[in-house]
RNA sequence: GCUGGUGUAGCUCAGUCGGUAGAGCAGCUGAUUCGUAAUCAGCAGGUCGUGUGUUCGAGUCACAUCACCAGCUCCA
């Protein structure tokens, strides 16, 4: 007998070998209300898990991670059945549950098209309606690849034989249908919900996510708990699809991309006045970050871009032209060029940390596949910035440029996370070098009390660094800052600062980024306030709409009166209804509306509507400019 | 770059069996002077992504090519 700590404290004791399901009956837990799964010691295991030594056990339901993984992964076993019995000669790769559902990897020489997935989604119900239990059993290697070679599914074969020596290699069986797998799963087909579970598209991946192997085909599909909670999620979908960049870009007139610069943007301009007020506001707060800024060209020699190691390690990434016989590049980097300025003076410790910006404009040769809106394109602008010091100022340093980037990302209020990138396998200086590099990064995020995640083996090949990963508002993740320690440059260009001792030292530099990309960062604002800026950002302001053009005059003269205090402002003097008028500033997400007739022209107040409060009521210009200025000099998100 | 899909007016989209192009919105003109999300009428607007082919005849079929979309890969 073993004994078993239940979550609500009570112990009992069962059968070695009884398996969490039968524990689950046994307490009239109510199986099929309460377990998707179970957590034996905090490992998350299928309900069919048999239980071999005293533990303590914790069922998991839907709203639980380790729940919610075993019900997709079931999900994507009952998806790989339904293939098999429609297309018995398919191959079988992987199919794991991800945060949004589950996708099972196949190869088939039947494309599976929208009508297939159809017919595919209904077996999958079949097989539901059918509650087939699943049974895990476990295998020695040489059986397991016997059974691998009996039903014939060589990428199984594959993985197998890519298992460390000493590890289990479980199956789970449900009637005819056999897969390799570690679980955790449902105890049966049946605990899933016919009417919340849905294939949502195919698309092409490669096998091991190696693009020399072969393309097998991604059946993509989600599953919850409730038909309810699937329907929100769809709702969501869309809703995301509506905050679209590129879709909201085109609405709002702020960038176009044209068939004659495939992956470069065009800024209309509305959208340049978003980009140089973001512009604006960091100049600002580098200024008083005590940065300097520089510009430097965008076509360099060939020379430069062998020094810098580029022409070698970059070059299928880089444009290249001949001017006069000799070869130049566009620069995909900032840096090198950051270097040769530098160089054009002898620096002294007291000079630093020396602080140099500049918004570089590079150019990337992505591929054409990769592209997408301002999110991914081949011309954008690095708000980049290399800092040169002394090695023990670099600590200091770092927590400045941390706090930077905090300050934007919450002006903004999005959520995100660091990842500290260690020495990766091809490096360049002293592991020993890399260690303390890696360590002085941590201590700063440590002693700044900021949560980070380690990415081992992820930094670049000439340092480590920090990475942060924003998330949008349909919860995917783009690295926008970066804070990175570079060996490699002052090396290569042989940078020097006079120390205290009066002899020449090779300077410490890192290189940063905050917007990352500002083509980038636009997208992800557009879509995080749904193309509605703050008022400090919005292109237009503030809309005076006159009732009739009797009013005219007055409208001219609010917004003469307003543009006199720096805010953009449009007048709608078109022939049209109110209605009409309001209605299009709302759909542009013009942040106030400003409605005078006959009553404001003779009461001298205006009539003030704001895109989010509706009617506001009637103020005097006074009032309602300074409210503007308060909101603007806030630079608050608003409503 | 790879796999699959899409490409028709400024925008969103119809276009049946291959028979020479259609709507709404936007634009323009006129009427209307109106109080918080669409006033009415008229006009104009397209080498159907591009090229080649099949055919008496191609938006429609075939091939090539370009761009976009979903993903893989890569990355700010």
């Amino acid at each position: 007998m073993i004994k078993i700590l239940l979550k609500d404290g009570k112990t009992i004791e069962v059968e070695k070998g009884t398996t969490c399901a039968a524990v689950a009956a046994d307490i009239s837990e109510g199986l099929a209300r309460v377990s998707l799964a179970a957590e034996v010691d905090g490992a998350v295991v299928g309900l069919s898990h048999p239980l071999q030594s005293d533990c303590k056990l914790r069922f998991l339901t839907f709203e639980d991670e380790g729940g919610r993984l075993a019900y997709r992964h079931t999900a994507s076993h009952v998806l790989a059945q339904a293939v098999k019995r429609l297309y018995p000669e398919a191959k079988l790769a992987i199919g794991p549950a991800i945060a949004d559902g589950f996708y099972y990897d196949i190869d088939s020489e039947i494309p599976f098209t929208a009508d297939k997935l159809e017919q595919i989604e209904a077996e999958m119900k079949k097989i539901i309606k059918e509650n087939i239990p699943l049974e895990r059993f476990e295998l020695p290697r040489g059986e397991a690849l016997a059974l691998t070679g009996k039903l014939n599914e060589p990428y199984k074969t594959e993985l197998i034989n890519d298992l460390p020596e000493d590890a289990v290699i479980s199956f789970y069986k449900q009637a005819a249908f056999t897969d390799l797998c570690a679980g955790p799963h449902l105890p049966s087909t049946g605990k899933l919900k016919a009417n919340a579970i849905k294939l949502t598209s195919c698309t092409g991946a490669y096998w091991r996510g190696d693009s020399s192997r072969k393309m097998l085909q991604r059946i993509y599909g989600t599953c919850f708990a409730k038909k309810e909670e699937l329907d929100a999620y769809l709702a969501r979908i869309e809703e995301a699809k509506k905050r679209d960049h590129r879709k909201l870009g085109k609405e709002l007139g702020l960038f176009t991309l044209l068939d004659e610069g495939p992956g470069f943007p065009f800024f209309l301009p509305k959208g340049m006045v978003v980009k140089n007020t973001l512009i604006d506001y960091w100049r600002e707060i580098h200024k008083k970050a005590g940065y300097h800024e520089i510009s430097t060209p965008i076509i360099l020699n060939r020379d430069l871009w062998q020094r810098s190691g580029h022409w070698g390690h970059y070059k299928n990434n880089m444009y290249t032209t001949v001017i006069d016989k000799e070869d130049f590049a566009i620069k995909p980097m900032n840096c090198p060029g950051g270097m040769l300025v530098y160089k054009q003076e002898m620096h002294s410790y007291r000079d630093f940390p020396l602080r140099v910006g500049e918004l570089g404009l590079v150019h990337r040769h992505e591929l054409s596949g990769a592209l997408h809106g301002l999110m991914r394109v081949r011309c954008f602008t690095q708000d980049d910035a290399h800092i040169f010091m002394t090695p023990d100022q670099v600590k200091d340093e770092i927590k400045g440029v941390v706090s930077i980037i905090d300050e934007v990302y919450t002006l903004f209020g999005f959520p995100y996370h660091l990842e500290v990138s260690t020495m990766p396998e091809d490096h360049i200086g002293e592991a020993e070098d890399w260690d303390k590099a890696t360590g002085t990064l941590i201590e700063a995020l440590t002693e700044m009390g900021k949560p980070y995640v380690i990415n081992e083996g992820d930094g670049a090949f000439y340092g480590p660094k920090i990475d942060f990963h924003l998330e949008d508002c349909i919860g995917r993740t783009w690295q926008c800052g970066t804070i990175q320690l570079d060996f490699q440059m002052p090396e290569l260009f042989e940078l020097e600062y006079i120390g205290a001792d009066g002899l020449a030292h090779r300077p410490v530099m890192i290189h940063r980024v905050v917007f990352g990309s500002i083509e980038r960062f636009i997208g992800i604002l557009t879509e995080h306030f749904a193309g509605a800026f703050p008022l400090w950002l919005a292109p237009v302001q503030v809309v005076v709409m006159p009732i009739t053009d009797r009013c005219t005059q007055y409208a001219d003269s609010i917004k003469d009166a307003l543009c006199n205090d720096g805010f953009r402002v449009d007048t709608d003097l078109r022939n049209e209804k109110i209605g009409y008028k309001i209605r299009e500033a709302q759909l542009q997400k013009v942040p106030y509306m400003v409605i005078v007739g006959d009553k404001e022209a003779d009461s001298g107040l205006i009539s003030v509507r704001s895109r989010s409060g509706g009617d506001l009521g009637s103020m005097t210009l006074n009032e309602f400019a300074e409210r503007l200025k308060a909101e603007r000099q806030s630079r608050s998100n608003g409503v």
